[in-house]
DNA sequence: TTGTTTACTAAACAGTGTTCAGTACATTTG
DNA sequence: CAAATGTACTGAACACTGTTTAGTAAACAA
């Protein structure tokens, strides 16, 4: 009897075919604009159809939350590779800006956007385990930092936090239109500066 | 004929009856649950007068955006002076800080929403102004650290960028609640250990 | 007392997220 | 096989949203 089977395949598909055609719509035209109605056209079903597979609109966003995770941390697997603890610290955050640009309505889904988390709200069963992993892989690179004896902090923890900080305000100013106030020629090259000195003074600095 | 001036004092009174009552509102509520209906019921006026005021919500949101700086730098003020250029560097990031928590809907406003970009975008006269003059503030200060010899860093405007960029990352994750995989209890005192240690490498670093 | 300008609004437009009664088909049961 | 049950889906509605426009009533100028 593999037909209760065959049935959550196709609940499974379901789920893949809207997710793949947000994600698109979205990609394409920045969250803010799609909308429920816009999703449901293009895999030609009903907008109620959607909450039979959803929620609601922040748990879907929720769901493209996790792809940009997923597609994330692929993107750092070879910083992780190498060999120094410090240099794997540097490309991590190189790689944090570089899917940031590349892919910036997904990061602003990841680390910007209120939508997704208000869904993790509703249901207490985890505490943002996605961001948890990841920020994870962050500690242990400090960690083996902090063992290798280039930075002489006691909390790989805090040190991480402070170091996600300023990767992450860099970003999220630039994201929201917050350093308009550079011209847009100097604007990149400023916040490459700014995170080669941060770099520089956290490697000479404790 | 002081008619016509007492229309403007009108036209003026009213703008700010409409902000008021914005402003208001939005903080109470929240910037996303507030409708231009809503604030024209609370000011007893017809949704359409307030589009006779501004040219659409983002010109409002950005006006109010505007009154978060003008208290913004209110606040800044005990801070700027501070003898020591280094003191008045970290009050000015404590103060920040305790902005962004007393004002979580106006700074969310001034350095995290799109929507009052959006208005600046449409209008190419200036480049965000209020933000500009705030960062100014930072740069002096940062400058007067370099002049000091606190600092070695060569350029002020970017040490500045560095500088605003980490403390305003750990406020943003916060506000935006990408600290939830850390315990309530334990996250206001974590994100104090970050600035800290922040602080604590800059002093030393370079 | 005209004519004109100004300030305002009712109503509509085109959208939004979301819900629910109802339908048509697949599956199970007698 | 036919009847009963279960499931997947939808049309239409609800209560909103930002915004525009035609029209009105009052204030002002001639």
């Amino acid at each position: 009897m593999g037909i209760v089977e065959r049935k959550e395949r196709e609940k499974e598909e379901m789920r893949k075919l809207i997710l793949e055609a947000a994600q698109k719509l979205f990609l394409e035209t920045g969250f803010e604009k799609v909308s429920i109605r816009n999703i449901a056209d293009a895999i030609e079903y009903s907008p109620a159809t959607i909450y039979l597979y959803f929620k609601d609109k922040n748990e879907l966003l929720y769901a493209i939350h996790n792809i940009g995770f997923q597609k994330m941390v692929e993107e750092f697997q070879p910083a992780l590779n190498l060999a120094d603890p410090f240099d794997r610290l540097v490309e991590m955050g190189r790689r944090y800006f570089r899917f940031a640009f590349e892919n910036p309505e997904l990061f602003d889904l990841m680390f910007i956007m209120t939508a997704p988390m208000d869904s993790l709200a509703c249901r207490d069963d985890d505490k943002w385990d996605e961001g948890r992993t990841a920020f994870q892989l962050l500690i242990t690179c400090v960690q083996d930092c902090i063992d290798a004896g280039v930075f002489k902090y006691q909390d790989a923890e805090v040190a991480a936090l402070m170091i996600w900080s300023a990767v992450h305000g860099n970003t999220a100013l630039f994201l929201r239109k917050r350093l308009e106030m550079f011209e847009e020629s100097r604007r990149k090259q400023l916040m490459e500066d700014a995170f080669t000195l941060f770099i520089e003074t956290i490697h000479k600095g404790l």
